[in-house]
DNA sequence: ATGAAAGCGCTAACAA
DNA sequence: TTGTTAGCGCTTTCAT
């Protein structure tokens, strides 16, 4: 810069004037800005953009983190669930200059770190897991910040919120089995894993099936467990429902996996329903009818409502709820022709 | 930093060397350096990451960027190409400290920003895509550069390189063809892309097929085009071959997918291949027989070089060329029980 | 319309 | 073992 200035025959200041005062009134002759620029070609200029950063205590970089205590996730794992969300977020950010970043320390190590060291302009937390350790983090944390999965109210609407309306892609999934003539419909859990939304989801079919006027009791809950132990001892006692809806793809997954072990045929004997409907559900046989979340929509909002804050906006709705769709797939009807 | 350091009653850069001196002899007693740890402690301390990036020229950040004229890569498109690809980059990076960040402007912007704005310590650069204008950018490059599918020799070997081996794919696919019985195979190519491996693998096609005393008339490169006109009128024109090796999961998915309407069966009537072994195959009914790229490894080991690059450390093969693979899928074998 | 000067937070060379 | 000093490249008052 200060050779771009001395072979422009002016001071560092001018140059940054006309290089990088976007817009604002430029207060320099056109005469002068074009000598500067003229330079600054010459000399491949290049602003330092960690300079600028410094100075300006903005980074135009958002990071993504999850939490400590998960895996990191995979852009192609057996879910597609990162791979949508972050194209949602990509997009948002990108559409108002920001660029993602995705950083080794955030996803297991020292999140605390990311979340007031200066690295980030904005972050945006998805989980759902609520250990105590992130419920510290995030209450501590200094930067502006939206939340997927969680509710705005967990931490006094401090933060915005993006989630989908679990409630009502329940009841879509119960009203299309009672639909088909189902009464006796079972919820798939893993109880070593039921938090947050699980937990509502659960929660929302017990209500809905009242709603029909059906009970649901223990033994209509079952809990297949992460390691598939409790499906196993479910199908070994004999069948008795005719349709499951499960607490996410993979547990409803593993009951179409399995099912054939045990002769019982899906969809006829036994209908299956997921939650998220993500990729894997296209790639089970039958394939997995599936509750949508719209998750690219979601990643999107929660990038521009973080933008929003970013900016000091105000933000009408800190709390944004979609609603979810029902993808109807082979395991809750019969195929014809495949 | 002055507060922790007027805290503790020492000077900032004893906090500095306290808090940040890894490692590296911290001439400084451990009375002292328990004390500024306290302070930083208490008063909730944060080292300024930007400040830190500014002084030190380092971000510990890497760019992944894929040239001008591409649209954005999705990371839950049709392909999985980015998913993967990523997931490899982002782990390599990761285990060395490396943060990864996808940035707005280096998608069709200007590139040439990112590529010595001090922004990234390294970049790592993927695209098939020969154009003039990304020729100049790379050229220009003043980080180290890992290149993905674009051969060292390109470059003058300046920049490292990681590369698939189409030759031993495509003969991979042939020899499966053959194998199975096929004589009349064809290459299917969409013209209005043929671009830097597109043609290798055509080359190596009619390379291999020679091997086998097949001879490769104009009639047996059937071009698809984009847009898939060509292939109606090769279809409309019935087919003469009875096997068809497409120049990558697109062209060959379409085969598969417009077989149908002219009443063409798939693999009865017509074997096809495709490649690169993306989720996409799996979709296709039948699914689609392809030859895998590793783009995970690839990414991963792109990843590494680059790290390597920006420590100064030697790289001794600074073209790797990872062997291919052949998934057998629905579309070369009949189908029994689906 | 242009320039001078100060300072962002940190680290490293050198001095004590 | 600790402190002093200078400066990374940029932007921003404030003065001219």
């Amino acid at each position: 810069m200060r050779e771009v200035a001395a072979k422009a025959g002016v001071t560092p200041t001018v140059v940054s004037r006309v290089l990088h005062n976007k817009a604002t009134s430029v207060r320099v002759s056109e005469a002068t800005a074009e000598r500067v620029r003229q330079a600054a070609q010459d000399l491949g200029y290049r602003v330092n953009v960690m300079a600028r950063n410094f100075r300006e205590r903005q980074t135009m970089m958002i990071g993504v983190l999850h939490g400590i205590g998960f895996p990191r996730h995979e852009f192609n794992g057996r879910s597609r669930y990162f791979a949508c969300l972050m194209d949602g977020i990509v997009e948002g950010a990108f559409d108002h200059g920001y660029s993602v970043t995705l950083c080794p320390k955030l996803l297991g190590g020292s999140p605390e770190d990311a979340m007031a060291d200066g690295r980030f302009d904005g972050l945006i937390w998805y989980s759902t897991l609520q250990s105590e350790e992130n419920h510290r983090l995030i209450k501590g944390c200094t930067v502006p910040l939206v939340l997927i999965h969680t509710p705005a109210a967990t931490y006094e609407n401090r933060f915005a919120s993006v989630m989908c309306d679990n409630e009502q892609g329940i009841a879509l999934a119960v009203d299309h089995l009672v639909g088909l003539g189902h009464r006796r419909i079972a919820f798939a859990i893993e109880s070593d894993d039921l938090f947050g939304e699980h937990t509502v989801r659960l929660k929302a079919f017990r209500d809905h099936m009242a709603r029909y006027g059906y009970r649901v009791g223990d033994e209509d809950v079952i809990d297949v467990l992460t390691n598939r132990e409790g499906l196993h001892r479910y199908f070994a006692g004999g069948i008795r429902h005719t349709a499951i809806l499960g607490v996410h793809d993979g547990a409803a997954g593993a009951l179409v996996e399995l099912a054939p072990e045990y002769g019982v045929r899906v969809p006829e004997d036994l209908a299956v329903v997921g939650f998220d409907s993500t990729q894997y559900c296209e790639q089970l046989r039958p394939t997995l009818t599936s509750i949508s979340q719209p998750l690219a929509i979601m990643g999107r909002c929660a990038a521009e409502m973080l933008v929003k804050r970013i900016n000091g906006d105000t933000i009408h709705h800190p709390q944004v709820i979609f609603p979810c769709g029902l993808d109807v797939r082979g395991s809750t009807t019969p195929t014809h022709v495949r």
